[in-house]
DNA sequence: CTAATATCTATAAAATCTATAGACTATTGC
DNA sequence: GCAATAGTCTATAGATTTTATAGATATTAG
């Protein structure tokens, strides 16, 4: 499962990509109009401040603004940042860091070479993905209610993320 | 990041593979040889059971084999068995439910359109994979270390599952 | 009968996720 | 300068989930 802190940092950039370049919203803004928490998004923020993603001016009229342009904010970047050094398995983080301390071969490990391949298959969906691509078609395309989905579309899979 | 517990049930499934069918398998010989804690491993397989992925014998002699053929033996039917009714976002559950409590109108949900077709594409990989697959190709065609990965094969996603 | 082995229920230990509290700092308008 | 507004920072609490362990029970072989 993704979590929360996740779907809230993702749902608070797209809030800030709605308004105007160089207009700033409040904390409490975004927190009212996306359904979050105020403190928690307060520290989820301070986190895509320091990340390079947003920008904030303090005081009155002050809030956040992003920092970057919708077309240059990945999802697979936000991801890493909120969700920490993840990937499904532990020994298959960056440079090979977490390794297993119950597999006795990483090179014979069946379990990691499957899940090599869906990391790899999700980096292709997540990385190709910006703020802009939602911004521009809010529908994805669809017309019917999700209920009516079909084929690749519907939800399906349960593998936890 | 998929859970220990999803782990150790492949782990298991694949060394119950690797004996002669008909044959039995105690649970400290899987444990031992597969790096599981013992009492965990209980529970574990007693869940396949329940599930039909593996039959059991009591007493002298006693073990577990596969009940099924490791053709027959899906990667994502371990993982829906074992993580529960998971998919990166609650609100993509089977028939919908676990809506988001914080979450306007699902059609218009950004996140969600995007993690669903990280959904079908993790889906298609697991659902594609069986115990046999591995089993009859041990190193995944790779002759070299995992630090020399590249391209595909790389792990860079961090979306946690 | 006894030893080996799986079964079952409960609980403990640890980690993580989610959220809240409260004091502090900076900016603006008057 | 002062008050109001709004972001910053550190700590911690509460809840949930994950991981693992304990101990009593049932079954089978010999």
């Amino acid at each position: 499962m993704i979590s929360q802190k996740s779907k809230y940092a993702l749902r608070a950039l797209l809030a800030l990509a709605r308004i105007a370049p160089g207009e700033t919203m409040r904390i409490a803004a975004i927190a009212a109009r996306e359904t979050i928490p105020k403190k928690f998004l307060e520290q989820i923020l301070l986190e895509l401040k320091r990340a390079g993603f947003v920008a904030s001016r303090r005081g009155k009229h002050g809030g956040y603004l992003l920092l970057r342009s919708p077309e240059e904010i990945v999802f697979g970047d936000v991801l890493r940042l909120m969700e920490g050094p993840f990937v499904p398995l532990g020994c298959l983080s960056r440079g090979g860091h977490r390794p297993c301390t119950d597999c006795r071969d990483r090179r014979l490990c069946a379990v990691r070479r499957v899940f090599a391949r869906v990391v790899a298959a999700s980096d292709e969906i997540l990385d190709g993905t910006t703020l802009s691509d939602l911004l521009s078609d809010p529908m994805g395309g669809l017309a019917g209610e999700p209920e009516e989905w079909s084929g690749a579309m519907r939800p399906i899979s349960l593998v936890k993320m």
